[in-house]
DNA sequence: GTGAAAGCGCTAACAC
DNA sequence: GTGTTAGCGCTTTCAC
């Protein structure tokens, strides 16, 4: 089992060739005898030979990105990432990934060169924006060596961004619930630290403009604070009929809330979640909520980039700032339907 | 925006010093005059250089572990993950994850080599064992310059192994239940050519070893098949009165099936699952399930590899490979008890 | 077709 | 304290 790592020079004297002879070979170089190539090909196989790939990317660099993502433990990042590694595999880049802690503190500009130091050629800024975590980002852009992408929560201006319309999805929920004739709505926020959470809020307020402050509480979004949510709701606005949730898990704590105070749902309380999580469709009863394509949006991310990067790579120039800006769809359950 | 690379050289030259010297603040030794070191810092921070990884790496290797997983879209695996990185970040190693797509073909060959191109100390081996898509790693097991540490669905013998006893598991989800006096137990397990899925199985029947194939049906863990799998053990096995799904997500399904057929849980239906996601508890009604420490998995994972990887530093020799078994506890919530 | 030499960006070993 | 030399493992000229 102990064994030290076997460099191209090993194999080149034990198939007593030269270096370059091998570097050819597992290059797939045309300029080799065939005889030759048999027998240095040979040798790596019998010596397990593994180039590496540090020295490697030290001469060549390339077809690589690095992204910076984070609360993988949420179904939003999650989905954006497994997006973002499935279409890097198909276009062949390989993918740097940074996991990103601490949240409230800006340390992008850390994170960034992290990222940077491992000689990426273009960067996905894939973290979600909270408190001002961005702020040190924006000033170190302009002196980047490479192209950066943003998935953003809302749509910016300045940027090469993939930018997800939660505004209007916070809207298509509220006016939803309206159609269905409720008249007392409440709202459960994200964390407001998050933009996320304030877009979808703004949504609500675009369509409530004169909603009170009793009919909105800041949740966490986990299902725990759904339901301490609409207890409070109840608390202070017991008129409430209907309750947007700004993510499906929040719902669900609205659900069990429900159930606990006998309240019907959707007859006693309507309710709308966002995310349209694969488990939505079986709580009970289905969940009215959101759709954000979350793969699509981890998959133009890295087609984006790529662009960007092969471009400048041709032109000597960064393209363009492109905003691509994805909307929202509502998916109507039986959670907000009064049939 | 578009510059060139900076590197040491540069910042030798305009500080008019040597790279040896710059290099000596960067790795923060005492051996620099301080004037000195203002000075070349000065420069390092107008240029914003950024050292490269990918040559520092090349020279002194090491602090590097190599992560395979895949299936983050499942709750297990992105838990475990969660664990791994926050247990990497503590210890000080960065992680390189590699990603496996194609799970049922065996390429573990490929991913390996991969993560060792990367010159990791070593490697955890995450990703779920799926048909045989292992036989290919305990081959090349023997010839690897580094440790491997896997993580298990069960207790094995030979590898230093991170084991979790899920078939222990299955066997408590189904002593409970008949400790509660459901009498006609059904499961729906996993996709069978998951190995997790046959040990939560086995558990299973170890307590009910004259089990019949109509009291089985075979999930792929989706809400969606926990759903089908109610409707199908109910049509050829219409005394059922208790199920173990061997996920939460099936049990979510299982949930929504009973209430569409007007079955009461638990009255009429006992319900378990397994994973204890944070969500099953906000189920209606809230859902018995299997925990087992998915984050301490990962965590536990790392401390124990790096651990070998030391001890290899220390003596030159691999340690003997380690097993610790994690044991999993039932968590008892109303879908299961008629009080 | 193949090899020798140079160099990617960095650090360790030895000078001075 | 600081600079010089050498070399990590690989690929890219450019000879032969």
């Amino acid at each position: 089992m102990i064994r030290k790592t076997i460099t191209i020079k090993q194999v080149a004297e034990n198939a007593g060739v030269s270096k370059q002879t091998v570097s050819r070979v597992l290059n797939n170089r045309p300029d080799v005898a065939p005889e030759t190539r048999l027998r240095v090909q040979a040798v790596i196989d019998q010596l397990h030979y593994q180039p590496s790939n540090l020295a490697r990317k030290l001469k060549q660099r390339g077809h690589t990105i690095g992204v910076a993502t984070a609360q993988l433990g949420q179904y939003g990042p999650m989905r954006r990432l497994l997006g973002i590694d499935q279409a890097a595999e198909e276009l062949g880049y390989s993918l740097h990934l940074d996991l990103v802690h601490q949240l409230e503190t800006d340390n992008s500009e850390q994170v960034l060169n992290e990222l940077l130091a491992w000689q990426v050629d273009g960067i996905i800024w894939a973290v979600p924006e909270i408190s001002n975590n961005r702020t040190q980002l924006q000033d170190k852009l302009s002196q980047l060596p490479v192209p950066v992408l943003f998935v953003s929560e809302q749509s910016e201006g300045t940027l090469s961004t993939i930018a997800v319309d939660n505004r209007t999805g916070g809207r298509l929920a509220t006016e939803h619930l309206l159609e269905q004739d409720y008249q007392h709505l409440g709202l459960i926020t994200g964390p407001l630290t998050w933009n996320v959470a304030r877009q979808r809020q703004l949504g609500w307020l675009d369509v409530l403009p004169t909603a009170q402050p009793k009919q909105m509480v800041e949740g966490d979004w986990s299902a725990a604070s759904g339901e301490r949510g609409l207890h409070q709701l109840l608390a202070h606005y017991p008129k409430l009929d209907a309750v947007f949730a700004c993510n499906d898990q929040m719902a669900l704590g609205v659900l069990q809330a429900a159930h606990q105070l006998d309240l019907s749902v959707p007859e006693d309380l309507g309710v709308v979640g966002f995310d349209n999580t694969p488990e939505s469709a079986y709580f009970w009863p289905p969940l009215t909520t959101v759709r954000h394509q979350l793969i699509e949006q981890g998959k133009l991310a890295v087609q984006v980039l790529i662009g960007v990067i092969e471009a400048q790579q041709h032109n000597g120039e960064f393209a363009h700032p492109k905003i691509t800006l994805l909307e929202p769809q509502l998916v109507v359950r039986k959670s907000s339907i009064i049939s």
